[in-house]
DNA sequence: GCGACAG
DNA sequence: ATCTTGTCGC
């Protein structure tokens, strides 16, 4: 019972020198973002696979997770290639800094795949924030910069920051949204633009928040999440959380 | 000081 | 993230 509160102490103490060496890390890395699009497929919108990424977890067990890479074949997004692994994980998850705890694996399964050259996604599409972040470097941007691939950032949930707020006028917006494809920009207090709420399908009523991971535009990214998107969660990004939450289902809990 | 906080 | 069944509706 006080050895909890020790723990604490203990634990503030981590926190100081992990989150000071990790926004220095992020902010050297976050100078490497694209904003823009560079590559001929996305000016003629026409690309022929789109990668998806997830982690999935086990409830009481805080050392190993299942990470999942899979690539999807334009136009019916059909799931040619998969990744599923477990990891081991060496640090918690701390709001802000999950780069830090899942982008290891999934930049290993990248460079797996990357032997495969006629089965390497144009993109890839990260569960989490890209640029949408408090210091504009999420775990879509991570990825992308340390794999240098085109990357967007899918969240299912909004990260409140800098006048980005799930406040009443956020709420009506999101109720002004009618069919897929529908969105609004989500501009800080400065008026920047860090990515958009947009409606995916239609019968979800929450939105999917895209931002720019790493090479490629915020338009070109909502085209594309869009383009994916038979149900809410795009699909490359959905078959990856559906089959590394199958993996553990079916190694972990029949087995053990 | 209090609340907020992607996955 | 994860704990959790059925249920209402198209």
């Amino acid at each position: 019972v006080e050895s909890k509160l020790f723990q604490s102490y203990v634990n503030l103490a981590d926190d100081v020198i992990m989150d000071t060496s990790w926004i220095c890390e992020q902010e050297k890395l976050k100078s490497k973002v694209i904003c823009y699009d560079t590559y001929n497929w996305q000016y003629k919108r026409c690309i022929s696979r789109v990668g998806g990424m997830d982690l999935s977890f086990i409830k009481g067990d805080e050392s190993v997770a299942c990470a999942a890479l899979v690539v999807c074949e334009l136009p019916n997004c059909e799931v040619v290639y998969e990744d599923i692994t477990m990891v081991p994980l060496t640090v918690p998850y701390v709001p802000g800094f999950l780069g830090f705890r899942e982008a290891p694996a999934l930049v290993e399964a990248f460079s797996r795949l990357r032997d495969n050259i006629n089965l390497v996604p144009e993109c890839v599409l990260v569960d989490g924030n890209g640029i949408l972040h408090p210091r504009g470097f999420g775990l879509a941007s991570h990825v992308g910069v340390l794999c240098d691939i085109p990357t967007v950032g899918v969240a299912k949930n909004l990260y409140q920051m800098d006048g980005i707020l799930r406040d009443d006028d956020q709420k009506h917006r999101i109720s002004l949204l009618h069919e897929p494809g529908d969105h609004f920009a989500l501009k800080t207090s400065s008026g920047n633009t860090l990515g958009l709420a947009v409606k995916t399908s239609a019968s979800s009523t929450k939105p999917v928040y895209v931002s720019v991971g790493h090479k490629i535009s915020l338009h070109t990214a909502a085209w594309l999440v869009c383009l994916c998107s038979k149900y809410r969660i795009p699909e490359p990004v959905r078959q990856a959380d559906i089959r590394s939450r199958e993996f553990i289902r079916k190694n972990l809990l029949s087995q053990k």
